[in-house]
DNA sequence: TCCCGGTGGAAAATCGATTCATTTTCCCTC
DNA sequence: GAGGGAAAATGAATCGATTTTCCACCGGGA
């Protein structure tokens, strides 16, 4: 015997049959219509728009992905939510992919590589389209897991090897070379370092490109003027502290992030320093907040919305161009520094 | 004449049918294994398990969301993601449903009614199981979409008349009261009030839940003193400087959230008042950078982690148990105070 | 010997779309 | 009016799972 049909529910949603129905198409036409595709005629395509509206139809994304092999999803990492900057950066990337139809899957790794490998997982079971590892360094392990099941990537200050994975490099020098000068031009001579943790590029690049500033400057670095530290408020305090320590102090800090230069803002008026007068600091990010610290930062900017616009271009390139050979997979995001309040002539030049 | 057999390309990625090969048993099998199905025998179940970890095997959740019509994506709607108690927010909601092995979808309104027309529109295209609407008000002519297709939801502060809607009640009495205590055990008598956009629920609730401990701590409300702001840094300068205006001012201002107490601290600071010598300033929210400011924020903590829990068992309770009569439809989240350096007994009782 | 309950298998229906191969429609020309 | 060809519309296979139905097998009890 067969098996007893099913009668519909009276709930049910509209599906694409409901529409071909109303529209008196075959389903055929109805997802070409909604496809946009040339072959239907105009006359047809108004009726067709016309049913969709009036049944209220929403298409099944699960149902299309399945055929299609496209999910329109995109994936984007971060390693850090609780740091402002990657707020912005989401928002901005949000943005740009719901603007050409795609959803975003966001997670946070905060920086264990546990997480991370959990992350590409979840990533790969809701079959994204694209990932953007915005985690700025350590990932290495997650690429292949992507980019061998032909998911493109792009990633941030980091190259790979890999036809399916691009990079955006940022010319933090540019920003870091006027930082220098500024202060310099400020009277400044003793300058120190926070960097950020050594395990991410983004550090590492931050800190070399610091170190060639001072140099082609003519200032010498000091020694125990360079500093490890981890990109959080609390990271920046401790870099303060330590700096504090020895008797010979810099006249200025620069800061791997803002959040450490804000922790750094925090430290030194515990201490009873007085910042532009007693001390300069210098951020790096320009994170909203910035603008609202006492005094107010000044600071490198790295722009969200130009990394972000980057990393969804690298992105939509590798899914709409994959068959070019001759495809861009480096793109550049420039830095620039944005003078505030928290830098002045050093006490010895007053 | 049938269709040509479509060669399986040799990249062909493991289905269901490559494991139960692999195994050497059915795809039903495989398909009950991965569902915990009681019908399956220990040792069929390990040889299952050995198949899939080996031809490193992951389901497709589109196909199992088509069929099953379950998709185990949840979504959450904010405010405003650039305000940082967002992103804590978020950041404990996705740990809360990754480790009940669903997957969330974020957006962010702006306080955009069509935006959140948009987003809400994208979570019922993507098929969710439920929705967190993190706005804190506006949210009326969403909820229609959501609860009429039913899809649970689960709103901050605001109750709405649907069985498939449920609410979380901030309680913010509780704090504010302490909040008023604790400035007039230091003296105060002439505080102020920084409230948030009359658009949302909260900001009205926590406006009235002021003026209650104002008047149950005998306390008058001067007229100007209470001010509507927009929750934002920006706003915070900007109410500070309508206060400014006045002849008579407040010695303590209580804002409605931590971004206008910041605000405040930065005008104070512009208009060469010092905190809290001159001036007592109260956030609300204690997001992690409270503790940071200059001076470190006395602020009403309301934790993003129980929020984030809430409204997760919200949506949990509603599908899991959705049978229920009786299910729990209201939750309550409670606050208090954190006291840190920016109150002190006013100028006067010095 | 027959039957029975408990396991697991094979096959088919289903979810809701896309898309290929095909048929139908329509218009133009001779 | 027939024939040809492009354009428009259709039918049916397909994606990868879940789930139901029916069946086979095995050991054990009557």
């Amino acid at each position: 015997m067969p098996r007893k049909a099913k009668r519909k529910p009276a709930g049910k949603l509209p599906d694409i049959r409901a529409v071909a129905a109303a529209a008196k198409v075959s389903i055929a036409t109805v997802s070409r219509t909604m496809n946009g595709s040339p072959l239907v005629s105009e006359r047809l395509s108004k009726r067709v728009m016309q049913a969709i509206q009036r049944l209220n139809y929403l298409p099944n994304t699960h149902a299309r992905t399945l055929v299609s092999g496209r999910s329109r999803i995109l994936g984007i990492i971060v390693e850090n939510i609780s740091n402002p900057f990657f707020p912005e950066l989401i928002q901005s990337f949000e943005e740009a992919a719901v603007a050409r139809g795609y959803e975003i899957l966001v997670s946070s790794t905060n920086s264990d590589p546990n997480v991370l490998a959990t992350c590409a997982r979840r990533m790969l079971e809701r079959k994204v389209d694209g990932v953007a590892v915005m985690t700025f360094g350590e990932e290495e392990p997650v690429l292949d897991q992507l980019t061998h099941r032909g998911v493109p990537i792009v990633l941030a200050e980091f190259k790979v090897d890999d036809p399916k994975a691009s990079t955006i490099l940022m010319d933090y020098s540019t920003g870091i070379h006027q930082a220098i000068r500024h202060l310099v031009d400020l009277g400044h001579r003793s300058i120190a370092f926070l960097a950020g943790p050594h395990s991410l590029h983004s550090a590492i690049t931050r800190e070399n490109d610091f170190r060639a500033a001072m140099e082609s400057a003519g200032l010498e670095l000091h020694k125990n003027w360079i500093i490890e530290c981890d990109h959080t408020l609390k990271g920046g305090v401790a870099g303060f502290d330590q700096l504090n320590k020895h008797a010979v102090r810099p006249t200025a800090i620069v800061c791997s992030n803002d959040m450490t230069a804000i922790g750094v803002l925090r430290a030194a008026y515990m201490h009873g320093l007085r910042v532009p007068n007693d001390l300069s600091v210098i951020g790096l990010d320009d994170i909203d907040f910035a603008e609202f610290t006492l005094p107010p930062l000044t600071t490198i900017r790295l722009s969200r919305a130009d990394l972000a616009r980057a990393a969804f271009d690298a992105l939509r390139l590798q899914l709409d161009d994959s068959g070019n050979p001759r495809l861009q997979r480096e793109f550049l995001v420039s830095t620039s520094l944005v003078v505030r309040e928290s830098t002045a002539a050093p006490p010895s030049a007053k």
